[in-house]
RNA sequence: GGACGGGUGGGUGAGUGGCUAAAACCAGCAGACUGUAAAUCUGCCGCUCCUUGCGGGCUACGGAGGUUCGAAUCCUCCCCCGUCCA
């Protein structure tokens, strides 16, 4: 990634649209970056989150890389944890009213948040703002008055809403505020730009609408797709469990990655990696020449997608690790190790979830039964089987098709 | 405040006294095949105990009580959601 400041307007202009789903309006964009330019005034980007699940994943890099993006050209990043909005809960996209969050959760994840965060933004360079220090200063009346910019038929257009409403599903009136509220953030950083998914959109433009009531320019507004979790079809999220979160190991970052479908290979390539569209199209099309296959293809993809959280070095072991597992169908190079005492013997069932690895004794039967447990790389079908902790000594426990653990007693 | 409808396993959704750990579908998991992709086929899919058996125990149909030999199913009260009226 480049990392000149001020280029020409369409330079900056096209590297900024790479990616992103809309921009609105493209026109104002170009007119506010040819404004700093000329004046040699950074423009200020914001992008606002939630900090209600502490753990990111590849979904919430998205938006972030692209926040980045305009750093790397000079621009002024605002990350805005929405400390105080966490409380009320973002509607979008929920089918339900969700449970607001407690101070100490909001404060506990925005702490773990910004760690993760930074392993994608440059922290030196990076504003960081919390929400709660202007929402908690505002007073009923200034909520009042907030509300009387905004009408209800306006509210109810929104997709959220409307199905909620139409499928008879509770909306609380609390949650027509979100949009406003945050709306107030805007108009304190006074922001030139905001980022946001595109499920984000009627949030984002509700507060470009305010912002002008408030008598500011309105500030333009870029979205970024959704990224598609492994299962292909729905939004990455953490609570369908179709995730990859940035924390997690290489190996396992890996693993995830190459069982995502075929086609969802180039949607990830243009959202987490930095390859030119262009270099993305020839790709694809050696791949469906049978120039190159696909699967080498995707390998590469999880290289690079792992590579800026964990290094190259482990990007490459990884690749390495899996080409071994699971193309050559041999037993991991390393494993994660866990230790167990001396303990004379122990159903296989028992140690199963003792090492948790699965959740309960009944799948740990099921699993056996079935064939998905392995020791030094036998399969074990008996669920009654004992395994010898007699002394000290290791060997390697496979459970299901991606789980390893070495184990090593003493 | 009133009238009416509704709350079932991760999701959708059957079930109106025993045959129901609860149909069916989706999701998930495992095996086969393969490129740990997709597709397909097969099996599994509450917890727990053991003598692993079409085995035993426990928990489960919004909550609490009750009727009954027996309740997701009947009764009472409560909580929650929606629709219409005010």
């Amino acid at each position: 990634m480049a990392n000149v400041k001020f280029k020409s307007v369409d330079e900056q202009f096209a590297y900024l649209k790479r990616g992103a789903a809309e921009i609105i309006r493209e026109d104002e964009l170009r007119l506010k970056l040819a404004e700093s330019l000329k004046s040699g005034k950074p423009l200020r980007v914001y992008l606002g989150v939630d900090p209600t699940a502490p753990d990111l994943h590849l979904g919430h890099t998205v938006v972030l890389r692209k926040l980045k993006h305009f750093q790397d050209i000079g621009h002024t990043a605002v990350f805005l944890i929405g400390d105080f909005s966490a409380m009320i809960g973002d509607p979008t996209g929920v089918s339900e009213t969700r449970p607001p969050l407690t101070r100490e959760q909001v404060d506990a994840n925005a702490k773990t948040y910004l760690d993760q965060v930074f392993k994608i933004l440059d922290r030196e360079r990076t504003e960081v703002r919390y929400n709660s220090e202007w929402l908690n200063k505002m007073n009923a009346v200034d909520v009042v008055r907030l509300c009387s910019h905004y009408r209800l038929a306006r509210m109810l257009e929104r997709e959220d809403f409307r199905s909620r409403l139409n499928e008879n599903q509770p909306i609380s009136v609390h949650e027509l505020l979100y949009p406003l509220l945050t709306a107030i953030d805007a108009v304190n950083l006074k922001s030139d730009v905001e980022l946001g998914a595109t499920e984000q959109k009627f949030n984002l433009l509700v507060h470009r609408e305010i912002q002008r009531e408030y008598g500011l320019p309105g500030q333009a507004v870029l979205t970024m797709p959704i990224l598609v979790g492994l299962d292909g079809s729905r939004k990455m999220s953490k609570s369908l469990g179709n995730y990859i979160g940035i924390t997690e190991p290489p190996g396992e970052m890996f693993g995830k990655i190459m069982s995502i479908p075929d086609e969802l290979m180039w949607s990830y390539y243009e959202l987490l990696t930095d390859r030119t569209p262009g270099d993305i199209a020839a790709l694809k099309a050696e791949a469906s020449s049978g120039k190159k296959h696909p699967m080498d293809v995707k390998m590469q993809l999880a290289r690079e997608v792992i590579a800026p959280f964990h290094g190259q070095d482990a990007a490459g072991k990884a690749a390495e690790n899996f080409q071994r597992v699971f193309r050559d169908r041999q037993s991991p190079e390393e494993a994660p190790v866990k230790k167990i005492a001396v303990n004379g013997a122990k159903k296989l069932t028992a140690l199963l979830v003792e090492l948790q690895l699965i959740a309960s004794k009944s799948e740990a039967e099921r699993l056996i039964k079935q064939g998905g447990v392995e020791i030094d790389g036998t399969r074990i079908d008996d669920p009654r089987k004992d395994v010898d902790l007699s002394k000290p000594a290791e060997f390697l426990l496979r459970a299901g098709k991606k789980k390893f653990v070495k184990v090593v007693v003493g």
